[in-house]
DNA sequence: ACCATATATGTACACCGTAAGCGTGTCAAC
DNA sequence: GTTGACACGCTTACGGTGTACATATATGGT
């Protein structure tokens, strides 16, 4: 006991969470991909092998990595109005998602549905203003889902570069002409082009919201 | 000449479409994680490394598996109103991302920009009801973003049921008390957790889609 | 001081992508 | 024909992955 804290490993011990959160940060710095049992343990000073009395598998690890985004959910202050709740409750999201470029892709390949509490409770604080504004639980979870897919597909597409962003070319990027093949059969791509090789994420992203938003709005306009 | 296609081999002779054709069946009957060059090989009845002379590598053969894909887009007829163009195109989007369930998977960890001539048409079979409704090049940018987001993110959380689905425990599923721990703290979540284990997803699609338009022909209501 | 238990390690295996080199079948020029 | 070049498939091999299994070591209760 006396000597519990002067033992010279006490500081080393590995547990589940330092395992999570080696996971998680070499994730962070290095991409997904860089997230390897061998490197994980590398980065805690120690064998491979050593990370299986704490986690199941490598899929377990992952579950654990989710999890403790979700944990960094940041709880939006209240607000009076509904539709100032689900923006901010929308932009919390996103953030979350960004701060971790990866956990897209994590989640793309990790199919486990997620009910952990962290979880449950960032749907709480996305649902809330739905059920204030009036909507039926029904039209909550429609709401819910409506969301939820436009910013996870939003951070996919803005974190993986779907469609091109300015860096995707040489200097002649951005100049339609130089990667719409036949501007005479897609018109439309050649005006808009140029507008998409200028991204601006925050403003798009409000864009999006805004247009979801007042779909919303219009939706429950003719009741309460 | 006279024995050209008398050649016992000529029948089996291996090529690019060859190879990317059985690396898109492997993948849409066993996952993602099935397609190796190994077991593409075999299925040409081939070893491994005899691909290598048709493709450059595996994610040249990745690449050729994303445009195959996207070359299957049937364009839709065409619409007088905006509106119904607008929302064919959505559909379209999806049923193309839904008849290959990995391809959200393929798209998530391949960071390459699609610019290939097939993705580019389908780009402008969605940007032209946009501008015939009014929208100025920046916002046609947007809304594509946004629709597309929306359609991405969808079809992920719909294939890789990320919020639990009916599927996602023991009998009990589907009622809130068994996975909510918490009901008090997370009032709405249990109120609307039943319905989110009731997916109808061609009726939850419709409902963002609807939101999605329903916000754009607001936005151009007040102009020509 | 001793031992049961928990934890870290070492070794081994099957699978992956693919670099390098080899053999064979096809075809052009002579 | 004969010869040479070449395209194409095969074999072998290397370093990487997750992890099963057996072993060593350290810890904590008695």
């Amino acid at each position: 006991m006396t000597q519990a804290e002067l033992s010279p490993k006490i500081r080393g011990k590995l547990n589940r969470e330092r395992v999570i959160d080696a996971a998680l940060e070499l994730m962070d710095a290095q991409g997904l991909e860089a997230v390897t049992m061998r490197a994980v343990a590398r980065d805690l000073g120690v064998e491979a092998m050593s990370l299986y009395n704490h986690v199941h598998d490598k899929e377990d690890l992952m579950d654990g990595v989710i999890e403790r985004v979700m944990e960094g959910f940041r709880r939006p202050e209240p607000r009076e109005e509904w539709l100032e709740a689900a923006r901010d409750a929308g932009r919390e999201w996103r953030r979350l998602l960004k701060a971790h470029p990866s956990m897209i892709q994590l989640l793309a390949e990790h199919s486990k549905p997620m009910t952990t509490t962290a979880t449950l409770e960032c749907m709480e604080c996305a649902l809330s203003p739905m059920i204030r504004a009036g909507l039926t639980p029904r039209e909550a979870a429609d709401a819910f889902q409506t969301f939820g897919g436009y910013i996870f597909g939003f951070v996919l597409m803005e974190t993986r570069g779907t469609f091109g962003g300015p860096e995707s070319g040489d200097s002649t990027a951005g100049s339609p002409s130089a990667l719409v093949p036949d501007v005479g059969r897609l018109p439309n791509v050649a005006a808009v082009f140029p507008e998409m090789c200028v991204t601006e994420p925050d403003a798009q992203f409000e864009f999006g919201l805004d247009l979801l938003l007042a779909g919303l709005q219009a939706k429950v306009a003719g009741r309460g």
